[in-house]
DNA sequence: GCCGTTTTCGGCCCGACTGTTTTCAGTCG
């Protein structure tokens, strides 16, 4: 799919467009056009065909041609002269903190600056201190910027900086005093990465919260320390670190700032429009008409004022939560989930027994879980033989004869093999209550082969789930080249349920996928893949990703009763 | 460059903080 691609090059010129000083609004119809683009599940090529482009929200009549040159040419002619105008290195300033196109602009036409590391030279020269607009401090923060880049490797995944949040949280609520400090902004969304922490506070003691931010152990740096607004860099356990912001507000404007501040920009741009449109305003203080405060408290009143039902921090990306306001899903929550149905075991590589994982799932208050070790090819995971898996069959029997208040699902996570093969004949996959297919080997053949591979892992009929689909890893491996819409369109046909891995390495099916298959009537299933007893909390991170594709509980098949799980796993063995 | 039940032209969200200014531009979210 050439989408990403597309995307890239709307990105990176309106990256140009503003680094030449042009109309910043012009440079934000180009941004809008990339994420629209990006958030598509059609390929462009197909709607260029069916002309369907200006049904893309943010694509007009230059936007469509741009797009149709690139299908037809493969490159987009402004793209390319602007590339021409400007140094190949130059965009890339744009990313350090404290550079926006103003100074990007300035250093270049001033002092020759074409790529980061002309700009640390200019820095360490004292030539940036002096030019104008620049001064000692600002070469220090950018120096620093330059330097917090390389250490944070790009964006934080969502399961780290979960912990980074609730741990300043934590700290902060002891520290300063204060009783409410709550998360906001893509953590609350649960976006797979994160750009920065969001933290917000309820006082009337701004400084004095601001300060004890500040001076909290795990506070590395401190970037600025206002009345109202703090904002830090710390150490992440991976080794990485993070930025993390705090805003403090008063009890009225609360619910105003954390819906501001939980974003995204997109939503929060549509709703102020809204907003406009009615003659009020609105900002982080809530909803006005004059100087009258209409809300502010509470999120829920500012979404009601506006004509709108409560749309959840989940679904705040301007995806159609405004145009479909009126029929928004009753999405899926933690509390839905009734068991965890793909986790390891010290059978294979987990590293707690059978006995502890099914403890530590009845104490989330579970009623299920399905046991999937590895299968025999998977040696590297210690798979098990065909001898093990009967044996361990043969002790979950016994485990559940015990009456432990806790079901345990006899299952594995069975290979499917380079050439499509499952690793599993059909009489063992039979004696199995419940299974997870695979793909752990070969990932990198061509999209027809993983592609059909799949598939004919779907068409077995003792498979219930395909696990982590996609195959990616997070900022180490990327997905494989899979077709997304054959494989949803088989796993409605063989009534497969597709996994939402909830490791937060994986979230695969990601966001979008998942909004795919829910549309397309697919069954899901939210899996932490835990190898220890820890890792069942991850299913938090697996429920924000389907509530970000759009789930209702109707379409998971771990928020089904044990007795409704069965069904389906019987409906489609007996075809 | 996009967009439109007040508009096909003239808008396009709004405020905090910092540093370099001497009243504000730039950046950020």
């Amino acid at each position: 799919m050439a989408n990403r691609e597309l995307a890239d090059i709307f990105s990176e010129i309106a990256d140009l467009l503003e680094i030449t000083g042009q109309d910043p609004f012009r440079v934000n119809s180009y941004r809008r056009a990339a994420r629209s683009i990006d958030d598509l599940s059609d390929d462009v090529a197909d709607l260029v065909a069916a002309d369907r482009l200006k049904g893309i929200p943010g694509v007009g009549k230059g936007t469509a041609e741009k797009i149709t040159q690139y299908v037809t040419s493969g490159q987009v002619d402004l793209h390319q002269e602007l590339l021409g105008s400007v140094p190949e290195g130059l965009p890339a300033l744009l990313a350090i903190p404290g550079m926006g196109p103003k100074k990007v602009q300035a250093v270049w036409k001033q002092l020759g600056v074409e790529n980061v590391g002309d700009l640390k030279a200019a820095i360490e020269s004292g030539r940036l201190a002096e030019l104008s607009g620049f001064g000692a401090k600002t070469a220090e923060k950018l120096l620093a910027g330059i330097e917090f880049l390389g250490r944070s490797a790009g964006r934080t995944p969502l399961g780290v900086a979960w912990s980074v949040a609730e741990a300043l949280a934590e700290a902060l609520r002891a520290a300063a005093k204060v009783d409410r400090v709550e998360i906001a902004g893509s953590v609350r969304r649960g976006r797979e990465t994160v750009g920065d922490v969001d933290l917000l506070c309820e006082s009337t003691r701004g400084a004095e919260v601001v300060e004890a931010f500040t001076q909290l152990p795990l506070v590395k740096a401190v970037q600025a320390a206002g009345k109202t607004k703090g904002s830090v860099r710390v150490a992440t356990p991976e080794g990485g670190e993070l930025q993390v912001d705090l805003r403090v507000v008063s009890t009225e404007s609360f619910g105003a700032a954390w819906q501001y501040f939980t974003g995204s920009k997109e939503h929060n741009v549509r709703l102020r429009e809204l907003a406009v449109k009615k003659k009020w305003k609105l900002n982080e203080y809530g909803l006005f008409d004059g100087d009258t405060m209409l809300a502010g408290a509470k999120e829920v009143d500012i979404y009601r004022k506006l004509g709108l039902p409560f749309i959840e921090p989940e679904l705040r990306e301007d995806r159609g939560e405004f145009e479909r306001a009126g029929e928004l899903p009753k999405l899926l929550c933690l509390d839905d989930m009734r068991g965890d149905l793909h986790m390891h075991t010290t059978a294979s590589d987990g590293r707690n027994t059978l006995e502890a994982m099914a403890a530590a799932a009845k104490g989330r208050g579970y009623a299920y879980i399905a046991i999937c070790d590895h299968s025999h090819s998977s040696a590297i995971a210690n798979g098990l033989s065909a001898e093990r898996l009967e044996a361990q069959i043969e002790a979950i029997r016994a485990f559940n004869a015990k009456k432990r208040g806790i079901i345990v699902l006899a299952g594995t996570e069975c290979d499917v093999l380079s050439d499509g093969r499952l690793d599993w004949p059909d009489e063992l996959l039979v004696a199995c209550d419940y299974v997870v297919a695979s793909l752990h080997s070969a990932m990198g053949q061509d999209r027809k082969s993983v592609t059909r591979r799949t598939i004919q892992a779907m068409e077995n009929p003792y498979v219930t789930v395909i696990g982590h689909p996609t195959g990616r890893l997070l900022g180490k491996r990327e997905a494989m080249d899979l077709d997304i819409d054959a494989v949803i369109q088989a796993a409605v046909q063989t009534h497969t349920a597709l996994e939402i891995n909830a490791s937060w390495q994986r979230l695969d099916l990601k966001d979008t996928h998942v909004r795919q298959a829910v549309e397309a009537g697919a069954m899901l299933a939210i899996n932490t893949d835990a190898h220890s007893t820890e890792q069942l909390g991850m299913m938090q991170y697996g429920v924000q990703t389907a509530r970000r594709g759009w789930a209702t509980k109707a379409s998971v098949l771990n928020a089904q009763t044990l007795a409704g799980l069965k069904k389906c796993i019987a409906r489609k063995r007996e075809g």
